[in-house]
DNA sequence: ACTAAAATATACCGATCGGTATATTAATAT
DNA sequence: ATATTAATATACCGATCGGTATATTTTAGT
């Protein structure tokens, strides 16, 4: 990693939150200008303009997030124990290698879809990938023979992403920690159930 | 309702379906404008500030949101016709008369949460208060014995509004109906299965 | 050590940001 | 009809927006 590709990562890394936190049109050049302590011309050094920043970091973000659930992921054996990851993980989201601002897709997709065609379809994509994801760990469980193929794999899949970004959504909003948990125990049903 | 009452209300209304689509950040005094066909002085007379024009914007659009909700519901009878009301309208909550932008309680959470105080207190709250309509409308099941009281009217209640939530952004970042098809399909089979 | 190229800093650009003071027009009460 | 007030338009403010051209410094190859 020469010089311009360190600082590249660095400027991703130090911005990211930002974003996060602050979407892509509340992020101004100057809030990335304090974070990175760079100057613009470092920045527009290493990007296009702030686009491509805010692209890159939305990578960046999204990687982070599965990073934390694939580890723990691999720490499971059985197909219900790896669904069961979810659960646990976004329950206790917070104080975690988690990025800072909360769920990133959740974060992206509710501002860009009508305002942002590329970062709509990085998030888009996203979500897809993990929807997938999930429904061929279903489709794994059937073919091991842990659940029943009656199952729809996809509709289960697409169920489990929605009902999780929309808990993860009302309990950031609200602050209320009781929501969180009370819906990720239905998250956590959802999938004990499945046979 | 006198001439500023009226400028007033022509303002929320013309100005509300921007900050639903491009967000409190997003939505520049000059979109205000152009939207209005107003000037400065006009909005400035009638408002103290921005601020005051997103906060009143957001409760319109709530208002619309839940008057949509509300006039189907009153067209049923039973307490799982009314909650299965819900999937029905967030079903085909395209082109009806549903606030342009999608929920704007969705888009106001997810910008808000970590950025505006008051416009994050409003979304909070407009959400517990739904949660607390869904588990008014439970308990009511319940005293009518429709449902068991072995249910936990909270719990259904804010894990409906959740996936109802994640299914919105879900379909709508992703432009994918058969994901919002599936994922309605799994609120009215939660419905359905309360017994 | 010297040079070429890459990386970063500085200074500046026009446009737009949210907001205000004041001038003008429209409505209302007498 | 006139005076008063409310509503709206105009013109302007400093600050910040994203971005660029150029100067300076750092790095890397020889």
């Amino acid at each position: 990693m020469n010089k311009a590709e360190k600082t590249r990562q660095f400027i991703i890394e130090k911005t990211a939150p930002i974003f996060n936190v602050k979407g892509y049109a509340g992020t101004s050049l100057n809030d990335m200008l304090t974070a990175t302590g760079l100057t613009k011309g470092s920045i527009y050094g290493n990007f296009q303009n702030k686009d491509e920043v805010a692209l890159a970091a939305f990578d960046h973000n999204v990687k982070q997030m599965f990073g934390v659930i694939k580890s723990e992921m691999d720490k499971q054996t059985s197909v219900k124990e790896k669904l069961q990851v979810y659960a646990s993980v976004y329950e206790n989201f917070m104080g975690s290698r988690f990025p800072e601002g909360g769920c990133p897709i959740l974060n992206t997709s509710t501002e860009a879809d009508d305002t942002h065609p590329t970062l709509r379809k990085k998030a888009a994509d996203a979500i897809t990938s993990w929807k997938n994801s999930i429904a061929t760990l279903i489709k794994k469980g059937i073919a091991d023979n842990e659940f029943s193929a009656e199952l729809d794999p996809e509709q289960i899949a697409i169920t489990i992403v929605a009902l999780i970004e929309g808990g993860i959504m009302v309990s950031k909003v609200t602050g209320n920690l009781s929501y969180r948990t009370c819906i990720m125990k239905s998250v956590s049903k959802m999938i004990n159930d499945l046979s």
